[in-house]
DNA sequence: ATCCGACGTCTACAGATGTAGACGGTTCGG
DNA sequence: CCGAACCGTCTACATCTGTAGACGTCGGAT
């Protein structure tokens, strides 16, 4: 089975678990500060933030000295994946093209990434090729 | 300048919504009938998410003898634009790749999706060649 | 003319969320 | 050894969300 379902991130808890993800493991300290500078919230708005990420399962910590280390318990591929899902659920028939487009086309993706993209998209018509659509 | 920053669906109000864009314009019984049968909501949760829906408005009101005839404000492809900007805005980058081929794994797309697709993504290179990257 | 059923509106309420102050323990520099 | 800077925890509180009952009204069927 997998693991667990966790009780998704809210918005607020996202800004917060992401500077967790981009710095790796982190104090307590270095959150705050960037949240600081990046949203205005004050320490104790980012202390709860840690609190309930926490609570929720989606960062573990390790305790350093007095303080906890913070790093995420997944990887941000699984976390986005669960986002995605959410927002899959809410596209009808025949919207998920432009949709994807727009993702794409708004996020200015590397030459490379383009290329992985398309080698991808090649092997998915393969796969229809030989699909029995029942 | 944009209309207006809409005060984004909340995840129960997605569902409604998405009822509303699948039967491009419809009256309070369908929705109520659709939602018990998907959710098992009782009516009154329904016309509460309806209400809230017009009043965020996403969900725009046309009297008809004594009820209203509920229709989306904005086309699907806005809306779920605004969604899937906050879904990247929880990507770091380097992340966007995968996420991408998530969602077009997960979903699917048919044999003329993937095309137009295909075509968009070689449009997006021939745009990055030239591109001056300031 | 009457009655039933569907509708919209009002009210309710527990739990989640956003935002933050206060407090007590501790660690590190001096 | 002492104090300053931190840290985690507790408490708080206004709002938003999810979920729903009650009620008055109006339209349509009989």
């Amino acid at each position: 089975m997998t693991p667990k379902p966790l009780d998704p991130p809210t918005a607020a808890e996202w800004k917060i678990l992401k500077v967790v993800f981009e710095r790796g493991a982190c104090g307590a300290r270095e959150v705050i500060g960037d949240s600081e500078q990046a949203h205005g919230w004050s320490a104790s708005t980012v202390k709860t933030l840690l609190r309930r990420l926490v609570e929720k399962g989606h960062l573990r910590t390790r305790r350093v000295g007095a303080s906890f280390l913070y790093r995420p318990s997944r990887t941000i591929h699984r976390a986005l994946r669960d986002s995605a899902d959410q927002l899959l659920d809410q596209v009808v028939p025949g919207a998920l093209g432009p949709l994807i487009q727009y993702m794409v086309g708004k996020s200015r993706l590397t030459g490379e990434e383009l290329d992985d993209l398309r080698a991808f998209l090649d092997e998915q018509c393969a796969d229809d090729d030989g699909e029995d659509d029942s």
